[in-house]
RNA sequence: CGGGAAGUAGCUCAGUCUGGUAGAGUACUCGGCUGGGGGCCGAGCGGUCGCAGGUUCAAAUCCUGUCUUCCCGACCA
């Protein structure tokens, strides 16, 4: 792309409303807009990392047999009722009148519209276990958004359901999904450390935020210093295979959210416990027969006798990982991507826009890069070097390749590392091929 | 939902106390000088001062109401 003929509108002073890094830096670095109060546009650029996280997110979920829909963002209110939600919910859920006077509303969540779409169709445990997902917008009236896409009210989030036909099977998908997360954020390149949530009046084991450590993190976590270590990269994973010692593996040490934190086993673990601030990534939950049997999602066993099934829903905020990975990436100058959600992986500066000598090796750098299938920006504009320099740290491409007469003259270009900051003069050849390593 | 703050040019903000021609920096446009970390000089463009009502000869400024946004707390992917 070239960055003259792109939209990009960067900001050099930060918007007043914005308070946090994440917020401050999408706004500046032209990624979104704000609407209204927790609600935002996308521009192009933020668009290119939300679908590059989107990306990951349904390669991951693909990968372990968990199959792609797409219900509506507006769902009628009886939905709701049958389940019992509609008035639990309360005012964080929002409700609209249609034309004809029923009551409908914007989904904060799917589990009714799965579980009825399940229940129409699944007759038979034959066809047991199922799992299902969407990407879809979501919204929650939130009494008091903030953080940018952090804790907006409308958010984009993934939201899968499995279906078993019993606890045993539940277990099964459960741990699935659990491998399949911790896969998910270590492509998107966060260490992102599982820990069990409060399961409420169902009980059990069954449930466990994913949060990633950063200084904004909205609570105060504590874990073993282990976790730092913990990686499943390298690993082949076999899904169908038993998944348990992983799940086991991740589980074993202590980590917990404010809430379920316990004094007395921090004290215990002394110098091994590592206390900071997290920001909640991903949510998984068994919660049985909640849904299924008011909503009449059963199947016939084995023995001819219908069960209701037994559920599970698994939520990763989408939109939400935007910020929280700038949160946990970032400096004085801007955003630092981890490379597999960069929306463009490499930036080419052209010090003297204009300049024959430069134009030319530009040119044939970028058109290189894009015959390798790289995404490139390629900044042509007729912009001074100190206004390359600053955007390109803004918006964090992961390599930056500097071309200015200088070098050019002896056939050098400069390769700059945003994360390391590291810039060395390399030929052209050498330059192209560090990148691609 | 309780407590606090703020709405004036695209952005950052002054002016409001003490009513009297709408301001600065930056961005943008044009010209010139520049050219490796948001450069310099000059000339321009750009605003129903959030909205409504009131007081007054006169309101960005005073009064009343209202909307919006942000921060802290309680609550959440």
């Amino acid at each position: 792309m070239r960055l003259s003929r792109y939209y990009l509108p960067t900001l050099k002073d930060t918007p007043a409303e914005a308070q946090i890094a994440s917020h401050r830096l999408m706004l500046r670095a032209g990624m979104v807009r704000q609407s209204s109060a927790g609600i935002y546009s996308w521009l192009p650029l933020g668009l290119r990392v939300l679908k590059n996280i989107e990306t990951i997110v349904r390669e991951e979920q693909n990968a372990i047999g968990c199959h792609e829909v797409l219900m509506p963002t507006i769902q009628p209110a009886d939905l709701w009722r049958k389940s019992g939600r509609y008035d639990d919910y309360g005012p964080e859920m929002l409700r609209i009148v249609d034309r004809h006077e029923r009551d409908m509303l914007y989904g904060p969540t799917n589990e009714e519209q799965i579980t009825e779409i399940f229940a129409e169709t699944v007759r038979s445990y034959r066809e047991l276990p199922q799992m299902l997902y969407h990407i879809q917008w979501k919204f929650r009236d939130e009494v008091r958004p903030r953080f940018g896409v952090m804790r907006g009210r409308e958010f984009l989030m993934k939201d899968a359901y499995s279906f078993d036909l019993n606890s045993e099977g539940a277990r099964l998908s459960y741990n699935k999904m659990f491998v399949s997360y911790l896969k998910t954020y270590e492509r998107l390149g966060l260490k992102a450390i599982p820990m069990a949530a409060d399961t409420g009046p169902i009980g059990g084991d069954m449930s466990h935020e994913f949060l990633i450590l950063a200084d904004t993190g909205e609570s105060e976590i504590a874990c073993h210093r282990d976790f730092m270590d913990l990686s499943l990269i390298g690993e082949n994973i076999d899904f169908d295979g038993d998944l348990q010692p992983i799940v086991d593996r991740f589980t074993a040490k202590y980590a917990a959210t404010d809430e379920m934190r316990n004094p007395e086993t921090e004290k215990q673990l002394g110098d091994q416990l590592i206390t900071a601030r997290g920001i909640e990534v991903g949510h998984i939950f068994n919660f049985g027969t909640k849904y299924s049997k008011p909503m009449g999602a059963k199947v016939a066993g084995p023995d001819g006798h219908d069960v209701f099934v037994e559920m599970g829903s698994y939520g990763i905020g989408v939109s939400r990982l935007v910020g929280a990975i700038i949160e946990a990436s970032h400096d004085d100058d801007g955003i630092i991507w981890p490379d597999a959600v960069a929306p463009f992986s490499v930036g080419i500066l052209n010090l003297k826009s204009g300049d024959a000598a430069c134009d030319q090796a530009c040119t044939g750098i970028y058109d290189t890069l894009r015959t390798q299938g790289r995404d490139v920006l390629y900044d042509d504009r007729d912009a001074r070097a100190g206004t390359k320099f600053a955007d390109a740290d803004l918006i964090g491409l992961p390599w930056q390749l500097i071309v200015g007469p200088r070098g050019v003259k002896n056939g050098l270009v400069e390769l700059k590392n945003r994360k390391s900051g590291a810039r060395e003069e390399l030929s052209l050849e050498s330059a192209l091929s560090k990148i691609s390593e």
